[in-house]
DNA sequence: TTGTATCTGTAAGAAACCTTACAGTTTGAT
DNA sequence: ATCAAACTGTAAGGTTTCTTACAGATACAA
């Protein structure tokens, strides 16, 4: 079997199909290679193509007229994004970029509808999908207006130890990306200089460690306290 | 044909169904009229049915632990809700409460998931649905984050004149909701004071005028000016 | 109609956060 | 190995918004 599809299978919006409408999956799509900080696509694109990522990292964001910017989501291989051309064939609202070099299979709307038509298994999976997208996004709101930033923060670093972590040597848990604290700030609604000097308040406080970029989450009992 | 068919065929969600599939749906449906201020689901319950909406007004919000509120949406007739209950039978994470007495149809989550099954048309309609409210609670999202309050407000009321405007007889747009200062200010999360403050400074500027309860968009161009 | 609950307008003071500024550090490319 | 670009730490000052407070207006129920 071809190495694409073993990636498709570990999909789950595309487990459970069955050897033919796997073959019809793989001609409808088309392959890509890109390079961190590559553009997917940018506000005002058609929505053309729905998108899995096999492999690296993309960040899904949206940015104001005066370049101040929120990031939506970071998403892992395995994941399915720009879905919400299945509305219809509308403007991108979001921008969605490479934060590490990434693997892409592209599969154009009109055809995964017709996949979804056929599959209706597969269509509840990705209703499903994109309702908790909107569950998570709504929680997310519910951080903005409820809590202040080291709480907003506190919150997060706890999120992403749970999503993106893994046991340090030292002791903790290491938050296993790369990401500045440019990158912290547009997570949590906040700008670079607050969210350091609330990194670093916590790591005073030894709640956190940070060596080398990354960060090691200590104490997330009191990081929970932080949290309101 | 009943009152509750003629209904239903109005919620778009459901045209294009066949006769049968009315029937089936109509057996699987309870219907419920609920006054003002009446809770059809709260934070904690679990999330076992989808509601339509056919005549009143429900809010959908979140509450703090302090008892700080933000409103995600307020619908009007024709339209679906709970349909996140389509994800998984988990507990709600928000609170809909009826603000303009409603009569209620109710379907049993499972129920509706069979049907989706047997009419993939419908499943993707509902797709499209749950993808419409993910892209407007990014926008939502958005505002919180790029603009200031009274930015915030200027949109609310051209956004409100839109989709619950009618022509005044003194003019402009009527919007036709009778909200307290208390719920636009949790509409854009802020606080009552800050909203007062601001409708008050658009008055005083000819933008809007504030009679009964009820507000009139005078002038929708100065108003744009002002969402930035 | 009367009283009570809710809603509205306004302002002073406080808190949170952003902006601006700058120097030092790290990373990555050549 | 070197240099430029990007990232980090910190602080002063200013802005926005919230909090608190209170009085008057309006709506609703008995």
């Amino acid at each position: 079997m071809p190495d694409r599809l073993w990636y498709l299978k570990q999909i789950n919006i595309f487990s459970q199909m069955d050897e033919a409408m796997f073959r019809q999956l793989n001609d409808m799509m088309v392959e890509k290679t890109l390079q961190k900080k590559a553009i997917v696509y940018m506000p005002d694109d058609p929505s053309e193509y729905v998108y899995c990522l096999k492999r690296g990292r993309v960040k899904i964001s949206k940015i104001s007229e005066e370049g101040k910017e929120i990031t939506i989501t970071i998403l892992e291989p395995g994941e399915i994004f720009g879905e919400l051309s299945l509305i219809d064939s509308g403007p991108r609202e979001t921008i969605a970029e490479v934060i590490d070099d990434a693997y892409l299979c592209i599969v154009r709307r009109t055809d995964f509808e017709r996949l979804m038509a056929q599959a209706p298994d597969m269509a509840l999976r990705v209703t499903k999908l994109i309702g908790l997208r909107l569950r998570a996004i709504e929680n997310k709101m519910e951080d903005l207006v409820f809590r202040d930033v080291p709480a907003r923060l506190a919150r997060l670093l706890l999120r992403l130890a749970h999503d993106h972590g893994k046991p340090a040597p030292s002791g903790g848990t290491l938050i296993d990306l790369k990401l500045s604290q440019h990158e912290f700030a547009c997570l949590i609604g906040s700008t670079r200089e607050t969210t350091s000097l609330f990194l670093n308040e916590f790591k005073r406080d030894g709640l956190i460690d940070l060596v080398h970029r990354r960060i090691v989450v200590l104490d997330p009992h009191s990081l929970e306290a932080r949290g309101v």
